[in-house]
Order: C-alpha cells, then structure tokens, then sequence
DNA sequence: AAAGTACACTACTAAACAAATAGGATATTA
DNA sequence: TAATATCCTATTTGTTTAGTAGTGTACTTT
C-alpha cells in the first residue's frame, strides 16, 4: 500500500499554494522549480485541484494558481480524494449488496475500522494546520516509527 | 486508495483457516468453494502467506493447509504486509536521505500520522479477535460512515 | 505398488493504472 | 501585437493487478 506520486506531489503543491494565500497568483512553473516536479505533469495535477474547487486560476501573463478558499477551509480529506480517488478500502463498504456475504464477514469490518482510521487523520489537518506546521519548524511533528 | 483483492481474498482465506484452527487441515478447492475465489489464484495467495510463515501446509490426498501459529498470535499487519507489500505511504519516511526537503517538509508528517493509524488499527487486531467476532454475529461491529 | 489427491512451481497474458511527455490552442496583459 | 501562462488532449512507457494454464512432486490410501 503506497502512496501515488499524485497525492505527493499534489499536497506539496497546494501546500505553496496556502503558503502564498492572499498573495499575488503562483505559477505552475514555480511551483514546479521549488517542489522539483515536472512542469507538465505539475499542470495535470493542479488541473484537477481546480476541478475539484480547490483551486481557481488567471490566465496569461501574471496569471498563476492559487487557493480558491482559506486554507483553514480545505482539510486533506478533499485533496487526496480529488487526487486519488476515493478512499475505499473495500467495495462492500460502500455496496453491501455486492457481496452475499457481507452480513457475516468478519473482514468487512476490518476495512471498515481501516478506513475509520485513514479518513480521521486526512479530515483532521487542514492547509493551515501544515502551513502553521512548516512556519514553527515541524515543532508539532509527531512522527514516529 | 484502494484494497488490492490479494488483501481480501487472502484475509478471507486466513480466516478460514484460523475458524479451523486445531482441526485437520482445510483444503484449497474447499476455502475457492467458500469464498468463491478462483483456485488456482487462490493457491497463490496462501503460498505467500506460506512463504510468510503464517501457514503450514500437508500434501497427498487429505492434505491441506492450517496455520502455522494460534490465531491470537497472527496480527492483521503481517497478513497484510505479506499481501499487499510494506505499508509505507511516502518513501522519505523509511529514507529521508531520499528527499532534500525532508527537513522541512510538512507534508512527510501527515504521511508518517496517515502510516501510524493504519498500523495502529492492523496491529491492534489478531486472528483470534476476527474469529470471535464472527461467533458473535458481529456484534463487536464498529462500523461506521 | 499403484492410483489418486492435493500442494508446488513456473510461466504467461490481458487489462488497468501510473507517471510522465508532447504539442498546440486559448486567454490576458503590457 | 508580442509575450506569457493557463488549458486541453493525445501518446507513451513501464509496472502492477488479477488472473489462467500446465506440469511437477509428495503423500496417503487401498
């Protein structure tokens, strides 16, 4: 169970986005240079940001991306769902009537916890919440193997 | 964020296996039957979960296999590991080195809370429990949307 | 000892997905 | 109108997933 370089590469990119809020429109090749991803690549991800509604856009010149609503406003839950899709660990959470055995599957219930699990954090952290984090030296960092 | 159908099936299959713990040996054709999984992908499955130590296995005719381990000794994690992978969600987590921006990067913190509740949730539940709670006609469920 | 059973091992394949790369069209500003 | 930056769509390359297929090997029962 890895991590698509989507949802990588897209927090990172958004994540300048908050850090930018409220400042002149960020430009994918900035964005690009900074974070070290493909320019084109970069375009794809945030075409989809925008998709979403997390992102608007000005074209030609001084034009750029940023934020369309405070970053206290987008939680990561959104992002990664926008980027990877959504998160389901198993398809019987969601369409019980696609397996005969739900009703006694053990199993079932595991996913479910799993899923529990991954949506708390992802619906707890906010753009802000990181923004803050970077600003105070990953000081709130609770990392740990 | 999905579940590969190898994490599934092949939990499934486990705990076949752990329901059957202390009686003789249960059979590919029987647990394929069961779980309506294909048999020859089945075999496949369990060989890892073989090769993981989880399982042992008897040949000839009233052969079969049955875990290697009580079932309160199996945690969700290993099953899973052997199935889907190591669970690592970013790969700056296990090599830093990899990354130049690992220092301040916010973004690897919210990977490294994402891994550490996945763990937390397969490394809380056993076998044993899973047996149980399909006794007790899921009543331990704690599945919620 | 023979026959049958069930695991063991290896190779192959079709489809989907990931991670880009490429190129041109369109809008905006100076 | 020239430069700039987003927008849109197609193509490519490699990997993974989810199987299928076929043969080999060990073991038990008769």
């Amino acid at each position: 169970m890895k991590l698509s370089s989507r949802a990588r590469y897209g927090l990172r990119a958004i994540l300048e986005l908050a850090q930018e809020y409220g400042n002149a429109p960020l430009q994918i090749k900035m964005i690009a240079e900074r974070e070290d991803i493909s320019n084109k690549y970069l375009e794809q991800l945030i075409a989809m940001l925008k998709a979403a509604g997390l992102v608007r856009s000005l074209r030609g010149p001084r034009g750029g991306y940023m934020l369309a609503k405070p970053p206290a406003e987008i939680r990561l839950k959104e992002i990664f769902v926008t980027l990877e899709g959504p998160m389901i660990t198993a398809e019987c959470l969601e369409h019980p009537e696609f397996c005969p055995r739900c009703m006694d599957c053990a199993t079932r219930d595991v996913w479910a916890e799993l899923q529990n699990a991954i949506n708390g954090v992802l619906e707890s952290v906010t753009l802000a919440d990181l923004v803050e984090r970077s600003l105070h030296g990953k000081k709130n960092s609770n990392y740990q193997i």
